[in-house]
DNA sequence: TCATTAATCGCAC
DNA sequence: GTGCGATTAATGA
């Protein structure tokens, strides 16, 4: 059943390296300060990784790395929002986590393992930096400050998914639906505390562990009870302290 | 506008 | 809590 994601992966890597050569920005410009390649500008080293980047663009809900494909490199988000995802019982998909501009997508996957064991898409429009896996394993030999940054990135990551499964092992579906809500307006936080992030209830279902069901009615109460304003698929807190309350009592006070 | 898709609700289990 | 199916709302060509 790999066959034609194999055959889909090659071909990507194929176009990648191929047809986006280095255009667009360069990391000497870009202006996300907390990206972990810009960070580290000031190493000789970095600066030849920052060289190898390739430009990649994904249209809104197209799938850029597809679940047991070959891990061919590294993406961090120029600019757009992106779900990752992992494939469960039945087929369903469960997110595992949302990624803003900045973030790091498919080091799952870097190192030993062979194939990617997540998926990601693009939630909106989305533009890629890409890494291939050679040049940034070079540069990781020879860079200690940068290696170390990574280290402490993986070590957050695994934190913030221990902390998810304490969510999803213990929580009620209203706790975590309640959870997550706070997690997007942390995460991707607006003007108005309008949550940043427009997400079906199909998607909250995915990412809290429940039916699209339970989810509509979770938001529905929670909308009577006027802890959250929506329309449509907009949603709003009007009071983050009191949504907050909703969970605080368990005390697992949690990912972010 | 109309057709397709998503959201909602009621009901049985 | 879960899952089906009917109804209604939203979206997009």
């Amino acid at each position: 059943m790999y066959d034609n994601t194999l055959k889909l992966a090659i071909q990507f890597q194929h176009s990648t390296s191929k047809k986006y050569s280095l255009s667009g920005t360069s990391c000497q410009t870009c202006s996300n300060e907390n990206c972990l390649i810009k960070r580290n500008l000031k190493s000789s080293f970095t600066l030849e990784l920052a060289k190898t980047k390739n430009e990649i663009k994904c249209k809104k809900g197209q799938q850029f790395i597809l679940e047991g494909a070959p891990v061919i490199g590294l993406f961090f988000i120029l600019q757009g929002k992106v779900k990752v995802l992992r494939t469960g019982i039945n087929g369903r998909e469960q997110i595992v986590r949302f990624a803003n501009t900045g973030e790091i997508i498919g080091h799952r996957g870097f190192g030993t393992e062979e194939y990617y064991s997540i998926g990601a898409v693009a939630l909106e429009d989305t533009t890629l930096c890409y890494f291939s896996k050679d040049s940034l394993q070079s540069t990781l030999l020879k860079d200690s400050k940068f290696t170390y940054d990574m280290m402490l990135f993986y070590a957050n990551e695994l934190n913030k998914s221990e902390s998810k499964v304490k969510t999803l092992s213990q929580m009620t579906v209203r706790e975590r639906v309640v959870d997550a809500l706070l997690y997007i307006n942390r995460k991707f936080k607006q003007e108005n505390n309008y949550l940043g992030l427009v997400l079906s209830r199909r998607e909250y279902a995915d990412f809290v562990g429940t039916s699209e069901e339970q989810v509509i009615r979770v938001l529905s109460s929670l909308k009577k009870e006027k802890l959250i304003i929506s329309s449509g698929k907009r949603i709003r807190i009007p009071d983050v302290a009191k949504l907050q309350k909703e969970i605080s009592e368990h005390n697992y006070y949690l990912h972010c």
